[in-house]
DNA sequence: TTTTTGTTTAACCAAATGGTCAAACCCAAT
DNA sequence: ATTGGGTTTGACCATTTGGTTAAACAAAAA
């Protein structure tokens, strides 16, 4: 007697209980989806299994179709957030009015945060879109609600006219606009997203790593910049 | 009465045969290794369906199984290969005793070369890595038959003395040999692991990024070296 | 207390999937 | 022509997996 199939499920607004029991607290619909996070992380959505979602969510899995309808849904709602968490800094960034050193010392610095905290996003979000490209329109849907064709010109725009006025002042070579973006994503994010390559061939544990991080942010910017001049 | 199930399978040797009929050409097993490479590309391996290959390979399903034991297997020997065709170039390259600014010419130029022609597989091995970080192991192992014990050690130290070499003329800033690697290897080849989302970004299509590489090979190595100049 | 409505579960199910096996096939050597 | 070994296949199987359903549950509304 519940939920006619077929229909878009009103989001059940459950929000007692400040702290469960058992596996963390939040609501059941939370909890499946932090699970369903860590798991499609980990195995990537083709690996993933409904069941160790369910049971790391400590729910029974038809509960999770219950909240999500199939598992193709709970993945792309899972992507939805890990991109978001992803992009949104740097785009605000880099379309922001700072000055154009500044702007490339926040990218780093911010990215390269965010990125020690989620280190495995990369990693999952490349695989995902390359097994998946059609996930590459959500994507740049959900990079702050407004439409690519919206967003991205105003950002090359503002990055271009600031590049073209420091290769005035004779401070800069010229560069594309989008090469300047793509060097900067490059430097920041390959690393996490090759990371277990990375960490083999260096011989890194975590702690190596993330001090290779932690150096990286301080040589980053001169390198980028330093990289510019004429 | 064949392949007693445990035993090692001593490589079949059927070699008759220039060019057969429909598929494509070649004996049964390159056929399936073939279909394998393609099939674990677009899918990955948690993705892809033995039968999706075997029909790829022209072949039964059950003569996969009788090449290669496993689907698991099958997935090892694709990985190996892909990983055998991106890297080694690279590193001979760096390895090498070319002047420095020669070396960071030629990595650039053959892997760019060497990922045009390979588009998918950056994102295909960042993925396989991510959710198997076991096969970062075969990996190194596959690099060059040597340990990476032996490999690496040698190739950051005749880096490091080029670098080394370039600081006391003035001519360089100091820099972490690995630092100096990844950072060259990040500009090469994120542009390719990210491809889809490149794409989907700045609105190109397969020539517009094609032409994106072709820019990025002539700008990338005067970029590199400026951001290493004192 | 009874009803009602959203939530959660145990038990199932059909399809997909990796893997097996005995038989057929092909071709070279006897 | 017969034999013998590697090769290829059709039919089959056990499990896994995403998904469904009817019933149980809980808490607020009546």
């Amino acid at each position: 007697m519940v939920k006619p199939p077929g229909r878009t499920r009103s989001a059940p607004r459950a929000k007692r209980r400040a702290a469960a029991a058992e596996p963390a607290a939040h609501n059941a619909e939370e909890r499946i989806l932090d699970a369903a996070h860590r798991v499609f992380l980990r195995r990537g959505s083709a690996g993933a299994r409904t069941q160790e979602i369910a049971d790391e969510a400590g729910v029974n899995k038809a509960l999770l179709h219950y909240y999500f309808r199939t598992k193709e849904r709970l993945a792309a709602a899972v992507f939805q957030r890990a991109a978001t968490k992803l992009m949104p800094p740097v785009i605000a960034t880099l379309a922001s009015n700072h000055e154009l050193e500044i702007k490339i010392a926040r990218v780093i610095d911010i990215e390269l945060d965010v990125l020690l905290e989620h280190p495995y996003l990369p990693g999952y979000i490349i695989s995902e879109l390359t097994h998946n490209p059609a996930r590459a329109r959500e994507l740049i849907a959900a990079l702050a609600g407004v439409s690519v064709d919206e967003l991205a010109p105003r950002l090359f725009e503002t990055l271009g006219k600031q590049i073209r006025a420091r290769v005035r002042e004779g401070r800069m070579r010229p560069i594309a606009p989008d090469q300047f973006m793509l060097n900067l994503l490059s430097l920041c994010i390959f690393p996490f997203a090759a990371r277990p390559m990375v960490q083999a061939m260096l011989r890194l544990d975590d702690d190596d790593f993330a001090r290779l991080i932690a150096r990286r942010k301080r040589d980053l910017p001169i390198f980028f910049l330093h990289g510019l001049r004429p």
